[in-house]
DNA sequence: GCGGCGAATGTTATATTATAACATATCCAT
DNA sequence: ATGGATATGTTATAATATAACATTCGCCGC
């Protein structure tokens, strides 16, 4: 789905972006956050807790074996700071692809190649707000996961 | 959100439809599939497979300890025949509403009486539907859950 | 009835995902 | 430099889920 001609570039946006977010937030974008970041870059799909705990583990021997509650801490201060977003279907996360215009958005999910694209379309969270109200419920938190094929891969193979 | 005089009478109704549609597709309703229907019944809210897992063994002592795999066995079956739904942002399955007229649902849950309310909504498929188009994407599943607070339970007690 | 086949369940073990609880280190304002 | 808040280290374990193989059950044709 992203036809990225250099993905270092995108992974340097997201991590610059970041930095720039939590200086005006004054919060710590410390080394773990940041590396826990940029492994979530690696690619554009949703990557596992533990993926990032191995690969954070392989990168950095000065750092004595990180462990999990490491790594789950950074992606929840990320997660709540809109800079990471979960995605529950899979237990994974995937980075925000534009973590200051921000309103409930959802994703796109190729179960082919793994990609995730990141949407906010008004109709939808219009007719969410609609059927909010319609049943007297104060929405929170919206969880919107849609799977299946992009065109990318229905182009590229038979499915 | 639900006001059910009996809540017996959901669980038999849910039960009594169960056995109807399995036996109608030659589906096999046997009775561990039966017991974790109920079980997943209890209440209008998603419950944990561990929770349903830890009933079965105190409901019945004449089968020697449910292991998991039998009761997300069943729990498989269950959703593949839509007569339960697993719910992804709490890990925990609810029971169907109304299995037979089925197309994407979605889910109202409040994060205070634990209630799952399932809707359809056209305006929602169809907005998902259309969004799906414009990114040429085959939608094959969707997950929608919306979680916040009730009106009962917003009427009932300061937030 | 009975033999055989596929579906369902039993059983053991383990994989995967996530957090509790407490100790230590770091940051930074004063 | 020191104290309080924030972040990380560390140990242990909780919670969720599945792999793999053994056994039993249900049904169908004979």
């Amino acid at each position: 789905m992203y036809n990225c001609t250099s993905h270092k570039d995108c992974i340097a946006d997201a991590l610059h972006q970041a930095e720039e977010i939590c200086a005006a937030r004054h919060l710590r974008f410390t080394e773990i956050r940041r590396k826990v970041l940029e492994l979530v870059w690696q690619n554009h799909g949703p990557v596992k807790a533990y993926d990032i705990l191995d690969r954070l583990d392989g990168l950095d021997h000065r750092i004595a074996a990180i462990k999990p509650p490491t790594v789950y801490r950074a992606l929840d201060f990320l997660t709540e700071n809109g800079l990471v977003h979960k995605i529950n279907s899979l237990n994974a996360f995937v980075g925000c692809s534009h973590p200051l215009r921000h309103k409930e958005c959802y994703f796109l999910i190729c179960s082919d190649c793994g990609e995730a694209k990141e949407c906010c379309n008004p109709d939808i969270i219009e007719a969410i707000s609609k059927t909010s109200q319609r049943n007297e419920f104060q929405a929170e938190h919206v969880t919107l996961e849609i799977t299946g094929e992009c065109s990318d891969c229905r182009g590229s193979a038979a499915s």
